[in-house]
DNA sequence: AATTAAATTTAGACAAATCTAAAAAATAAA
DNA sequence: TTTATTTTTTAGATTTGTCTAAATTTAATT
C-alpha cells in the first residue's frame, strides 16, 4: 500500500471529521467560508473554531491563515467525502432495510459516519447494491470520493430537507436581480425549501442556512439550483 | 414513559461503556473484580480505573468503596447488558449480511456498540430476526437484558472461542477437587478452550482469562461450564 | 480618512480521560 | 506479628475540545 492510501485511512476524531465536513458543505454553497460560518453551522463558538483550525492546519488538513480565510486541503477535501459517504450510506441503509422514515435517520448517521472501518462501508456499499442517491436525494460518492450524479431543478421542486445551490436564474430582468440581492440569493448560494403554502404557493426559504426569506412561486420558479454537493 | 425507563435510556461516553462492559464480563468469571483487573482488561492504568470507578460510583453505576472493591450497580449492570447486546447484534450483522469473518468483526463491534439509538439496536435485532447467539456462540441479550438461552455442556464440547462459566462438578472426589483448586478452576471460574490435542484429549484451557492450564480429558468430562454470560 | 462596527484571534480556564510518581492500605511472608 | 510485597489510591500533569472575556484585525460608515 502507497505512503498516500495509508494517509488516507489515517483516524481523527469526531470532533475533527465534524469540521472538516461542516466547511466542506459551508464551501460548496458559498465559495468562502467563514469562522462565523462555521460556528454557526455547528453550534460553537468563533473562538474554538479558530483553535481547531490551527490543528486542522497543523494536520495539512486544511489551508489558513490567521485572519486571511480557509479552504479545505486535497487531503481535508477526501476525508470530508468519506465522511458524506458513510452519512449517506448509513441513511440509505436505514430507510431500505431497518424501515426507518427519511426524516429520522439524519441523527443516527450523524453518530454512524464515525465509524472508522473502510472495509464497513465498502462492503455495506456492495451489501446495498451501491446506491447513487440517499434517502433525501442526495448524491453518495464513491470509494473514490466521486458523485455519479448531478440533478438541477427549479426551487419549486427541490425536495424537502435537501440543500441546493444556486446554479442559475431564469429571469434576470433587473427586478428579479434586484429582489434576490435584497434577499440574498445569488450563484452558488444554499438553499433549503421549509415550507410551500398551499393558498399561494409562496415558499419559505432557508437561505445560507441561516434566514428565513419567502418568495413567491414566480420567483421560484426562475431560481434554479443543483444538489449534488 | 416512565421515569426508570428514561433513566435507563441515558448516554455515558464510550469510556464508561467500556468500563461497565469489561466490569460486567471480569465479574461473570471472577466475582469479584480487582482494579488491576480492569486495567489489565482495558490496556490501562490502576490509576486511571481508580478516577473512573468515582466518576462511575457518583453516577450510581456502581457500588464502590476504597481499598474495599467495587461491583456493577443493578443500572450498571443493565447498561453493560444494552451495550453486549449491540455489540453482539452488530457482529452478527457483519458476518450474516455483510460476509465478513467471524475472527474480524470483533474490532468494528467495539465502536459500533457505542451507536445510542434504541430504536435502531430494536430494528436491527428485527432485520436479523432475532438471532438467539452472536458469530462466535455467545448469546445475545433481548430488548430487556435476559438471555434466552443457556447452555451446559462438558468442557470438551465448549466451543471454540466460547467462553464458558463453571457451573458443576461432575467427580467431586477430593482428589478431583484438590487438581481443581490447584488449578484456580471454582464454580463461576471463566474458562475457554484453546486447543484440545488429537493425542491424547487433553485440553489447554484459559483460565480466568489470564492463565493457559492443561486438564486431562477425563477431569474435562467432569467440569460443566454453562455459557450464556 | 477617521471612526464605528463586526469578525477573528488570543489568553486563560475548565471538564473528561488519561498518565507518572509517590503515598497509603491491604495482603503475604518471614 | 513484624516486615516485605503487592494493590490501590492520591497528587499533580497532560491532551483534546470546549468556553468567556478581552484584544486585535478587518470591514463598513460617516
Amino acid at each position: 500500500m502507497s505512503e498516500a492510501k495509508r494517509e488516507s485511512m489515517q483516524k481523527y476524531s469526531s470532533s475533527k471529521e465534524n469540521y472538516l465536513k461542516a466547511i466542506f458543505h459551508l464551501q460548496k454553497s458559498d465559495g468562502v467560508v467563514t469562522t462565523n460560518d462555521v460556528a454557526n453551522e455547528l453550534q460553537t463558538r468563533p473562538a474554538s473554531v479558530t483553535d481547531m483550525l490551527k490543528k486542522l492546519k497543523a494536520q495539512k488538513l486544511l489551508i489558513y491563515e490567521r485572519y486571511k480565510g480557509f479552504k479545505l486541503s486535497q487531503e481535508g477535501r477526501k476525508v470530508a467525502l468519506q465522511i458524506i459517504r458513510k452519512h449517506r450510506l448509513w441513511e440509505y441503509f436505514l430507510v431500505e432495510k431497518l424501515q426507518f422514515g427519511w426524516d429520522e435517520v439524519h441523527e443516527i448517521a450523524e453518530e454512524l459516519e464515525h465509524i472508522s472501518s473502510r472495509k464497513l462501508i465498502d462492503r455495506l456499499d456492495e451489501f446495498l447494491d451501491y446506491p447513487k442517491t440517499d434517502p433525501h436525494g442526495d448524491p453518495i460518492p464513491d470509494s473514490q470520493g466521486r458523485f455519479t450524479l448531478i440533478k438541477q431543478v427549479d426551487l419549486l421542486h427541490l425536495p424537502p430537507n435537501k440543500t441546493g445551490e444556486v446554479s442559475g436564474i431564469g429571469d434576470q430582468s433587473p427586478e428579479m436581480l434586484e429582489l434576490l440581492k435584497h434577499k440574498q440569493i445569488g450563484l452558488g448560494t444554499r438553499i433549503e425549501v421549509k415550507k410551500i403554502f398551499a393558498f399561494d404557493h409562496s415558499l419559505e426559504l432557508k437561505v445560507r442556512n441561516q434566514s428565513i426569506v419567502t418568495v413567491s412561486e414566480h420567483v421560484a420558479k426562475n431560481v434554479f439550483v443543483k444538489y449534488d454537493e
